[in-house]
DNA sequence: CGGACGTTTCGACGACGATCGAAGCATATC
DNA sequence: GATATGCTTCGATCGTCGTCGAAACGTCCG
């Protein structure tokens, strides 16, 4: 009867591991041109082409044109959401714990989702803001920010009540995708990240959505907030 | 990079139209024996047990053995979130409006999920519901009945101290599928569907899942409640 | 035990869809 | 205009997977 047809129809559209390579390239919100998404994937245009159609009209997907370019991004944050939960959902044996690159190491440590903080770092701050009280959770997959953690930020220059909230609130629970635990995002996710680097705490990566933690860094989110972690560098994988 | 190898696959598992009529019927939490699930999916027990196995296999379902039963249920509540956010993503295009068939209509109007109500109808009852204040959003997706409520459907001659709840509370909010938007499920939405079908406002058909509005009941759900629905056949799409 | 029932395994068939080569369009550059 | 580049459409091939019939396995019941 196909009562659910969008259901069945947008996993599928998931299911493929062409179209999943490039959903997960886009997954932090940017949008990219065909050819790097084709690239992406590891295969050949046309068949890219194919591929983002049928992810533009099961609506993962919207697009602009521009000059010869088209540029694709994710239809919206519910579907990085529901990418994420998807992601939840792990086989039930123990899954051989591949090697992983270097690279894949320092993204899963620290990178940007959107324009905030994510991995184990992200995760770890936002436990540590709950736990000293500066931020809790709240309704809908919101935080509240508390007064002491409004004084909190203010000591890094951090004006919350500046902060414009947007429909969807100020601070809010982002799942993490390789944590499996929520971090900060939101527009006071957004300004925390954006303080932090310009503070010299932390450095973005131009090419890619690595985060590095600078020693400064990691000096001031032990003192200030009693985080310790180990960079990227030293982990097991 | 492959940092999630299981994602595509995850997702390959719901894509399955007759997989994800399994998990649809199983979205409420409870555990059902192999060959009722076979039935809801429209398939047969070999087909069905091969589905299955997959999806115990991915992570997605858990089993118990009783008897010559095996009851399959979701392996938690990480999936059934999964699900539901998977629901959210609809193709853009307002898809040229199909023609449906007369059934498809009706069952979108009005149908019974398991043996509660559930639809266009069963979503604007819960809703109207919640808007009298007879019924409050509670955690882990239940509904708290209000003194107001109670008493309310009390003058329908349905008793709710008399009902009995089960573990998972005594109202709870269902997915609807073609509606996006929660339903009245649990013991009370069972007594619920009972009680308007014993005082002649819907009417169950006997072959299908349809559920039909008689004339009488209009008239009441519009005056008790303030619901104001067209029936199926007046509906355009 | 023997028969009924629920479930799983095996094997074969058939259809859907992912893929790429070739060609067609659109835009940018000279 | 002519040519290169980015992207899409068309057509054909091929592998994968969902499906069911037949049969085996396990449990319940008389």
């Amino acid at each position: 009867m196909s009562l659910l047809p969008s259901f069945a129809g947008v996993a599928s559209l998931i299911a493929d591991p062409a179209r999943a390579a490039m959903l997960i390239a886009l997954i932090d919100g940017r949008a990219l041109p065909a050819g790097e998404l084709a690239y992406a994937a590891g295969i050949t245009a046309q068949t890219a082409s194919s591929h983002l159609a049928k992810l533009l009209d099961g609506g993962l997907l919207r697009v602009e044109t521009e000059g010869r370019h088209r540029y694709y991004r994710l239809a919206g944050a519910h579907v990085a959401q529901a990418l994420e939960h998807l992601a939840t959902i792990r086989p039930t044996e123990p899954v051989r714990r591949k090697a992983r690159t270097p690279q894949a190491r320092e993204l899963r440590f620290a990178r940007c989702c959107y324009d905030h903080l994510a991995g184990q770092l992200g995760v770890a701050a936002t436990c540590a803001l709950q736990e000293k009280g500066f931020i809790v959770p709240a309704e809908d997959k919101k935080f509240d920010v508390t007064a002491a953690g409004a004084a909190w930020f203010g000591g890094l220059g951090l004006d919350v009540k500046a902060l414009r909230p947007t429909r969807r609130g100020l601070a809010r629970q982002c799942l993490d995708w390789t944590e499996r635990s929520h971090h900060l995002a939101g527009p006071l996710g957004v300004a925390f990240l954006k303080t932090l680097c310009d503070a010299g705490w932390l450095r973005r990566s131009r090419a890619s959505r690595i985060v590095q933690l600078t020693p400064r860094g990691r000096l001031e989110l032990k003192e200030r907030l009693g985080v310790e972690v180990q960079p990227a560098s030293e982990l097991a994988g």
